[in-house]
DNA sequence: GTCTATATCTCGATAGAC
DNA sequence: GTCTATCGAGATATAGAC
């Protein structure tokens, strides 16, 4: 017999190798058995623990879902200018990816097939105190002060979002002309200093 | 019987509705009847063509690979100033990728895969006569002349690529937003404008 | 809770009539 | 070249011993 905290762990290590399977695969590629590899149990727990493939994925995504949102919000909240609130969003946001890189990569997967999860949650969770939604405020915020010309908010954020996450999901392109592990480190921080010296140079008044 | 040209008619509608599935579900997540089905023939054919599901891929995989590379490159090449080269670059970019995104998200899922096709036929296709190349040359000659700052061309060609792309990739959630069809005109429209704005400007000398 | 064995079904691929 | 019917591999899911 197994202890509650065993059993929790279980379902953490299934969602974790469901949610790195499901990434690379998206939810109709991916194979049962491949994820009951990747989390070293027997194909037969899977079911036991989520009863289909259908019900496991919809418990990765909502699992991560919720961290998606969580991430890193408070640390762009109270920073007194607007390059400072920029700068840590960017740091923060990258970090917060070079983590877990697999929920963009679900993410997108989910984007690419039409997804109907995405709607219900988004709508659901995209509340104010995400890190997005703070930066756009700060945004309008710092329009209004003059601190950075008059941009359109919204496709600042999306262009901001945009620096920060494409370089991950295109990430095996890349690696074509710089190697893993230790280069890869090196070139995600000169990519965090890039993306806010061309934003922020782009968003100063003339 | 069937004339030539019929042939070749069912072989390009093959590949069409290939690469929107896999577009779609990647290539293991693909379903040769979905794909019988977009393209509308029976599944048989399919075979008959192509003999498996993995040289179908391998087909559309080639066949798109050629357009993407070879794509609008000539009008970037030709102008006076560097503003007018990422101007054309931006929307002429975003054009070819709004006339067949699906190109787009079939890399993105060989990229989420961490797919084998992508690294011998990059290497190969790269040419210098490719549009992202040639903008990158001339981010080198903007910062020689002193027409723009000392920026990091590679990042700085990053990131355009990124502006440029993610959108498309992140479609279905900005949807959510902006409704399709007529508004998603519009907004491409004003995407190109605010990508150059920010960019031109964040690349401009203080 | 965990494993083995197996049932059930879906999918890729082929055979064969037309 | 195109269709229907079907085979066989491989996938999801379940049964049942431990």
């Amino acid at each position: 017999m197994q202890s509650e905290e065993t059993k929790v762990d279980t379902e953490e290590r299934i969602i974790v190798a469901a949610l790195a399977v499901f990434a690379r695969k998206g939810k109709d590629g991916a194979r049962m058995q491949e994820i009951a590899n990747e989390a070293g149990i027997n194909k037969a727990m899977l079911h036991y623990y989520f009863r289909s493939k259908d019900k496991l994925y919809e418990a990765v995504f909502r699992h991560v879902f919720n961290r998606f949102s969580a991430q890193h919000a408070t640390a762009v909240k109270e920073s007194p200018t607007f390059a400072k609130t920029l700068k840590l969003f960017i740091d923060g946001f990258i970090d917060s990816i070079k983590e877990k890189p697999d929920i963009v990569r679900l993410m997108v997967n989910e984007n690419l097939s039409g997804g109907t999860a995405l709607g219900s949650m988004i709508v659901e969770k995209q509340h104010e105190k995400a890190a997005p939604s703070i930066l756009k405020k700060k945004l309008e915020e710092a329009i209004k002060n003059g601190e950075i010309r008059p941009v359109d908010p919204d496709h600042t954020l999306l262009t901001v979002l945009s620096c920060c996450l494409f370089f991950f999901i295109w990430a095996p392109t890349i690696h074509i002309k710089i190697p893993k592990s230790k280069d890869w480190d090196a070139f995600i921080e000169s990519r965090k200093e890039h993306i806010f010296d061309v934003v922020y140079n782009g968003l100063q008044p003339q």
